[in-house]
DNA sequence: GAGCACTGC
């Protein structure tokens, strides 16, 4: 056995001496009901000034007042979050109907937290506090707080480019940079400086970065400057500070457990079985507490849950008490409810668990965290456009985010599987997004704000050139630009208001003209999801029995529609036996389940749909259908993808008319035996080799007026 | 004949 050994060691940057144990009112004892609500907005006025943010309240507001950006640094458990936002409206931020806006990375944060918001200011969510996410709008003419996420934000500026309504923008998360987050904060910057000038030359200001809309011209309005809250957790504020140009940064402290590090004495060679030998090092060692252990992805946790339990069997009975809980993205909700399920006592619980746990999912309990330091990352490759999901070391913010997760309820223990020295060597913080994704929709989306020269735009992390003339390459062939780079009219305009991939809008616009817009429009609802097929590997003969009757000869495409008209149909025929919707959202998963579809995944095309379906509905685009004719369907998928077209190689292998790319068709698909001449696939991914995924037989005649019939 | 971290509009 190797390893596994810890050397003992604090380390001083996360351990901080716990607060004093706060007194809580007790709910349940001794209050009658129609005291219960008193004793419950007492709990939380106890609460909000409990929290560590409310001593520095007045200052807060201060300097808020007195520069137009600022910085927040706060770590866990600060309240900064729920708090500022009431700080600022108490102190009249939200005068003349302005709102406050605080975006978040993530859509449960958003929507968690504004109903804690409302609850705490006593109100009606959706009223004063509320909060928007794409399908879902609880806001309404009196929303003064509004939490939403920031890709959302990104959208509302496409129609309203200086941001009207805000009078405070607060982005949260700000150090997790997203493409989202990062796009924002270098419209927001352009924003103040566009709001600025305007009130300062108190006429309506036009100039050719920020674009007015109709409304916003003829009604002569005059706009206040817009106060801009970064908050981050990272302790790291110079790099926000100095991008906006040196904005004061303020110190808040978290509300944290202090949390013993421990590192290896030596780098280890197998950190599956360094994971496993520490899990049963603390169950037999340690005072009792739950452990979080973080792996890779479904196949390693798969693997380390398969271990646990054949070793266990080693042990004598008493010491047989553990309980393992996995939990990833894509475990169907009810089985990833099971890590909130009180463990059974005198069990341990291990979880088992992907990058979920870092952020995403809050798990109680935890005493103990185990990190192998390393994790499964999204790699993109400009050059080919060709995107691989690799297993890299991580940052040392994120090895900071994970021992944390041992702190949240008492002190914890962290169990680093690797050298103090290899701690040092980690990159400090994780690259952010922009620099590792296709820019294509970021591209597109920052034209349509108006923003002509992306290469000169002021990125806080500039984004390679090469990849930035990939994808203005891409949008140009999509015909979204224009010879000059600027973006088409119609198209390109069109495609900017899709929710979309770029390569989706356009298959939907020339859809409309194929007239088969009802099919494309599931297959990019289809496209746009997770993966639509639920495959256990212990059922996997079963599964694909089930998804025989959906195939289409003619390829995945047209197999996604059968299986999603199939859903409909099977959901309308509920709908008419009953009008209950739980009855009919159980009737369904039961669908999905008998025919390993995923349910949740199934759930998010249907919305998709439906959003997809008011907005062309809006552009007067005609949902028509081709009907049996399939020939019109290859023709128009052909058109919409040819950039994607790949033709059979002597080996069996296939090569991309478009760059030459040598590929294979991924075993998953309903061609993968047929092999036809020339292929259109929809998803393009490395894994232990180059794969096309989704693929449909090309047509011919189509194809050709975009090649050479030679080549 | 293979295997998909996590988000988001």
């Amino acid at each position: 056995m190797s390893g596994g050994a810890c050397e003992r060691r604090c380390f001083p940057s996360i351990s901080r001496s716990p607060l004093k144990e706060q007194k809580l009112v007790n709910l349940n004892e001794g209050s009658k009901a129609s005291n219960k609500s008193l004793d419950r907005k007492h709990w939380i006025l106890q609460q909000r000034r409990s929290l560590p943010i409310a001593s520095v309240e007045r200052r807060l507001v201060d300097e808020v007042r007195k520069n137009d950006t600022i910085i927040i640094v706060g770590e866990t458990g600060s309240g900064k979050t729920t708090q500022l936002p009431q700080y600022l409206f108490n102190a009249g931020f939200c005068r003349d109907g302005k709102v406050i806006g605080i975006t978040q990375p993530r859509r449960v944060a958003a929507v968690t937290v504004a109903k804690r918001v409302a609850e705490e200011c006593d109100v009606q969510l959706g009223q004063k506090v509320g909060y928007a996410i794409r399908f879902e709008d609880a806001t309404s003419t009196s929303t003064r707080i509004k939490y939403m996420t920031d890709g959302l934000l990104l959208r509302e500026a496409l129609l309203d480019p200086i941001l009207s309504r805000y009078s405070v923008i607060i982005v949260d998360e700000a150090h997790e940079r997203t493409v989202h987050t990062d796009v924002l904060l270098g419209l927001l910057k352009k924003v103040q400086d566009a709001r600025l000038k305007q009130h300062k030359l108190d006429k309506p200001y036009i100039n050719n970065v920020v674009k007015f809309d109709n409304e916003c011209h003829s009604s002569n309005m005059k706009f206040s400057p817009l106060k801009l809250i970064i908050m981050s957790a990272s302790l790291d504020a110079k790099g926000f500070s100095e991008y906006f140009c040196g904005a004061k940064a303020v110190y808040v402290q978290g509300r944290q457990y202090p949390v013993d590090i421990l590192y290896t004495y030596h780098p280890e060679p197998d950190y599956v079985d360094a994971t496993l030998i520490t899990i049963f090092k603390i169950h037999l060692d340690d005072s009792p507490g739950d452990i979080l252990a973080f792996l890779t992805g479904q196949e390693e946790i798969e693997l380390v849950d398969m271990l646990v339990h054949e070793r266990l069997k080693q042990l004598p009975e008493l010491s047989r008490n553990i309980l393992t809980v996995p939990i990833y993205s894509s475990l169907p909700s009810e089985q990833q409810m099971n890590v909130f399920r009180p463990t059974p006592s005198n069990f341990r619980k291990v979880i088992l668990a992907t990058n979920i746990a870092e952020t995403s999912v809050t798990i109680p309990g935890v005493k103990y965290v185990i990190d192998p330091g390393v994790v499964k990352s999204r790699y993109y490759n400009p050059v080919t456009g060709m995107e691989s999901l690799i297993i890299m070391p991580i940052s040392k913010a994120q090895a900071l985010q994970r021992s944390g997760r041992a702190g949240r309820e008492g002190p914890g223990k962290c169990f680093r599987l690797y050298p103090e020295s290899e701690f040092w060597k980690l990159i400090d913080s994780t690259v952010p997004e922009i620099k590792r994704c296709s820019l294509s929709n970021v591209v597109l989306q920052l034209k349509g704000l108006g923003f002509d020269d992306i290469i000169g735009f002021d990125f806080m992390d500039k984004p390679s050139r090469s990849s930035i003339k990939q994808s203005l390459q891409e949008l140009y062939l999509l015909g979204a630009l224009t010879d000059d780079c600027k973006l088409s009219d119609p198209v390109g305009i069109q495609m900017t208001r899709f929710p979309l991939d770029p390569i989706y809008s356009k298959a939907l616009i020339l859809a409309g003209e194929f007239k088969c817009l009802e099919e494309m429009l599931i297959v990019v609802a289809m496209l746009s999801v997770e993966s639509i097929f639920y495959s256990p590997r212990e059922k996997l003969e079963e599964a694909r029995s089930a998804w025989k009757k959906f195939s289409s000869p003619d390829g995945d495409h047209l197999t996604l529609v059968t299986i999603f008209r199939a859903a409909v149909e099977y959901r309308e025929k509920i709908r008419a036996a009953t009008n209950k919707e739980k009855a009919i959202d159980k009737s369904l998963s039961r669908w999905c389940r008998d025919n390993f579809i995923n349910n949740r995944s199934l759930k998010h095309a249907l919305d998709v749909h439906s959003q997809i379906k008011v907005y062309l509905k809006q552009m007067d685009m005609a949902l028509s259908s081709c009907g049996d004719d399939v020939l019109q369907f290859r023709r128009c998928l052909t058109a919409s993808f040819f950039l994607n077209a790949a033709e059979k190689q002597p080996d069996g292998s296939y090569r991309v008319k478009a760059n030459g790319q040598k590929v294979q068709i991924h075993p998953s698909s309903v061609l993968f035996r047929t092999k036809p001449e020339c292929i259109i696939f929809t998803e393009l991914i490395q894994t232990n080799q180059i794969y096309v995924r989704n693929i449909s037989r090309a047509w011919m005649p189509e194809l050709s007026k975009y090649y050479d019939v030679e080549s």
